[in-house]
DNA sequence: GCTGGCACTCGATGCTATCGAGTGCCGGAC
DNA sequence: GTCCGGCACTCGATAGCATCGAGTGCCAGC
């Protein structure tokens, strides 16, 4: 039985709670303008919004703080992604305005952005390159057996792999085996490399062979150059114990962890996990707000705020979504 | 006056400290093999001690803490690198057996083997590559006036960079453009690179212009791409205080800042900052302990680990003496 | 159904007493 | 002279205790 009073009255706690990390009796709930029933009232909804899960008491005679179902619930009814402030639209106005340099560099200082913006720790993930085409292949030799596949992708991207052949091979079969490679791999889409056919020089073929396997594996896998985490400091403000900032600085490290989150989390669009809700023990006192970005229409990667779960959400969700669309249309218009 | 006994007493409190993280008192320190005196006569070479400058009293009535100037004394000639356990020998050697993989992915792993070995958070460094020859350089078209400079380094390194175009240039002169640079660039030494003579096509030439000088900026800086800083959650276990954590994480996340500080450090060979030596004002509380690393005899990048001023020094010495030689030769017999 | 009133809870705060590890110093022994 | 045992003293840490006050639940009355 959520009625309007109630729903006012979590607000009014969630609000608060967020702001001030005390738990929240129910006179300062009275207090609050959009509240004109008594404290007793107050009380009496508390009870019945502890009793369906919304609240949670730490103790007799102490005030409420939301669980999770209670922060899902503000989340989803209760909070329209609040417009950004004005010196914040500018901040992210003259990043895009001056934001150059290539794709790396760009994400990178995208995930320092959104740590300013928000004062939580940042991700920013790029989509593994599936659906990008070759561009550019070449080996080039570093040592008698050891041979370097770079290849340059339609999204900007440069991927390379490090090969270690059987047999040793001179520099005019490399360069053999590049014009083979680039011949048929150029225009491909990554994730769907054709076949190549022998060249009639075996060593060619085996050096051509092992840099196809690369790139295919690297297909898959979103390039680790390509995953961006930032502002880790500013979750240790958040949290007050020592272990719990160690907890989540641990994840942090743990790039495959956080590349999973995200995935997880990114449904559809513009989207919030909770606490428990992404299934990630070490951040149960965490919650993460996530956006995919799109370049030409396509989603081109994730990105993402990490914070505790009593986090500012309206404020992070504005600043996901702003960041997102921005960093996706300036990467469409730019290729 | 450092008598031997002085030395004795100076080396317990610092090993005591450095394990317990509480001031040690007199009688502690009597009751320590290799100290055959009374807690009083202790106590009195602790009083001249502390006059000296190496040890401090948080207060009346405390045991005695060592300063910065203790430490020194302790790293300088109370230690000597004692050895690795075995089985951090055994981790450390499994480790680069089956170490593989492109170089980044090498020094990305280090730094979470040094991390793993001391328990601090550890960094790693790529030199600048000035003294790298060119053994590829390639230009990539990405849109209209849009070209990704790709340059493959002896060392094996990949560097890239963004070149905007003033006027549009198609595949054809670009293909020209590359062929032109691989004739005088290939071979040359990227901290030295010779000037390119016209080819005679002025788009060719722009173009090309553009792609030397980004090469030439890429030599002189260290690639952001061989910055590996690893374990920060370890550093957290060490402090107490969230907000000494938050300081901490606060620099390491400037990579900009790291850099310079091994690069201060590293005199020569195997250093040790403690404390304010090294001159960055939020590490005060922290040692760092560097050692370069060779390839082919030159130095090709710095490791290193940070920590607490109450690290355990012996081990972290040992530790990155180990591990910069092991990297060093394993990056050397492989190129 | 809302409210004011009221007794009750319980963490936080502050005070005091006590404890004990540690010190400095002095006077005597080797 | 150097070392050591003894002793009074300091002072942070710990524990006990009273107090405070924000907050609660409940009930009777409007």
């Amino acid at each position: 039985m959520m009625d309007e009073r109630r729903k006012a009255i979590l607000r009014v706690v969630v609000e608060e709670y967020i702001e001030t990390a005390q738990p929240v009796g129910s006179t300062h709930v009275a207090r609050a303008p959009h509240v004109t029933v008594s404290p007793a009232t107050v009380r009496n909804d508390m009870v019945a919004l502890e009793q369906d899960g919304y609240l949670h008491q730490p103790h007799t005679s102490a005030g409420r703080v939301p669980t999770d179902k209670g922060y899902r619930f503000f989340v989803d009814t209760l909070v329209q992604p609040g417009p950004l402030d004005e010196d914040e639209l500018q901040q992210v106005g003259s990043f895009f305005a001056k934001a150059h340099g290539a794709l790396e560099e760009m994400l990178h200082d995208t995930s320092r952005l959104l740590s300013g913006l928000t004062d939580y720790a940042s991700v920013v993930v790029g989509e593994p390159p599936e659906d990008a085409t070759v561009r550019s292949v070449q080996l080039v030799g570093l040592g008698a057996r050891h041979v370097l596949v770079v290849a340059v992708l339609s999204n900007g991207a440069v991927t390379k792999a490090h090969l270690e052949l059987a047999d040793e091979i001179g520099e005019g079969r490399l360069a053999a085996a590049t014009t083979h490679l680039s011949r048929w791999l150029i225009g491909a889409v990554l994730g769907d490399l054709p076949p190549v056919p022998p060249s009639g020089d075996s060593l060619v073929d085996a050096a051509g062979a092992a840099a196809v396997s690369a790139l295919r594996s690297a297909a898959h896998r979103p390039d680790p150059e390509q995953v961006f985490v930032g502002g880790a400091s500013r979750m240790a403000a958040a949290f007050d114990a020592v272990d719990s900032v160690r907890r989540v600085l641990g994840i942090l490290e743990q790039q495959y962890v956080v590349v999973g989150l995200l995935r997880g989390v990114l449904d559809r669009g513009l989207s919030v996990a909770i606490g428990g809700e992404h299934g990630v023990e070490s951040l149960l006192e965490c919650s993460v707000v996530v956006a995919p970005y799109e370049v030409e229409g396509e989603v081109a990667g994730a990105i993402g705020v990490l914070g505790p779960t009593r986090m500012h959400y309206p404020k992070a969700l504005a600043a996901v979504a702003m960041v997102s669309q921005r960093l996706g249309r300036r990467l469409s218009d730019d290729a």
